[in-house]
DNA sequence: CTCCAACCTTAACGTAACGTCAAAGTTTTT
DNA sequence: AAAAACTTTGACGTTACGTTAAGGTTGGAG
């Protein structure tokens, strides 16, 4: 197999041992994430298992999508802090943040969805409908007597509602 | 107020009558999603309530996070089709797919969440450890019998699972 | 030793949807 | 008429890589 020296490996088996691509590994470089533990005379880059170790880090931190500036500094943590129990405060500080964040973001999506099934209801009510796009009164959601297509801005023409309430 | 021509308004009253930028607006001209009604003599864009009307389907959809190609495609089938019934059939189409995709959303951040928790778990088992993070056995998780700093990889060193199979 | 496939190198553009200057012209207000 | 407020185009910055491109390096086969 490959016998760069010692037990040392080039960027595509150390990319392939963690599941990722080499360009990854060279942008994580470029960001100061990670660095080879030396070059071979023609300029290839070699790492160690601790290399390894150190990407299968930050890429177990990605997983839970912190942003790389933020896993930078993370992993630097580890380096400053003197007891495990320390650490562990520090660290723990970054998860919880994360976690909300991450609850955030699921609220959000639930929003979206709410919009999308709201949204969807609406327009299912408008299928049997003949009438033009461009006309103003929906007769559908006229005899329905429940807000459809009006509620929805990019179906009906927009000004559907105003025209309702100008004539009622 | 303003006195543009007509009921027309530059780019600045359109942003702001939406909720949005100027830049916003701008792009979305790039983009070909709007295009204003006419320009001053001057070359300043203006736009008719038709724009601002057109401005908002855009930024209710944006609120749904479809892309912009996306919402080109919506757009463009409200001047191709007839009946309303026609597109409400094609639109319907778009919104379920896009339903899939928030509610795939959701489970993807609830995975994350996850895995959030559990690695805040395992990591507060270590708060009262004296250990230093290079050290590979530590006492803590030793004595509660569980996998806690062991099973967080940009914890302690990596290589203490290793080890400890190793030596057992 | 030479050759070739497989691997590696740096460089640089592309992505999505704008934010943020910058320098200069237009409109509106005072 | 000057100043304030607004607009114009142009262009770089953002995030985390993917994807060529053109050209060296390695390692094994013959």
């Amino acid at each position: 197999m490959s016998k760069c020296k010692d037990g040392l490996m080039h960027i595509g088996k150390l990319a392939k041992e963690a599941g990722t691509t080499t360009r990854t590994v060279r942008y994580y470089e470029e960001m100061g994430l990670i660095c080879p533990e030396c070059r071979s005379s023609g300029g290839f880059r070699c790492y160690s298992q601790e290399q390894l170790m150190r990407l299968r880090m930050i890429l177990s931190l990605k997983e839970m999508e912190f942003d790389l500036e933020h896993i930078k500094v993370i992993i630097d943590k580890r380096e400053q802090n003197k007891t495990a129990g320390e650490l562990a405060h520090d660290i723990l500080e970054d998860l919880n943040e994360r976690l909300s964040e991450v609850e955030e973001q699921i609220e959000h999506y639930k929003h979206i969805r709410k919009t999308l099934t709201q949204t969807i209801a609406s327009i299912c009510a408008c299928l049997p409908c003949d009438l033009r796009v461009e006309e103003r009164l929906c007769p559908a959601c006229q005899t329905l007597n429940q807000p459809t297509c009006q509620s929805v801005p990019f179906f009906h023409s927009p000004s559907t509602a105003e025209t309702l309430e100008l004539k009622l």
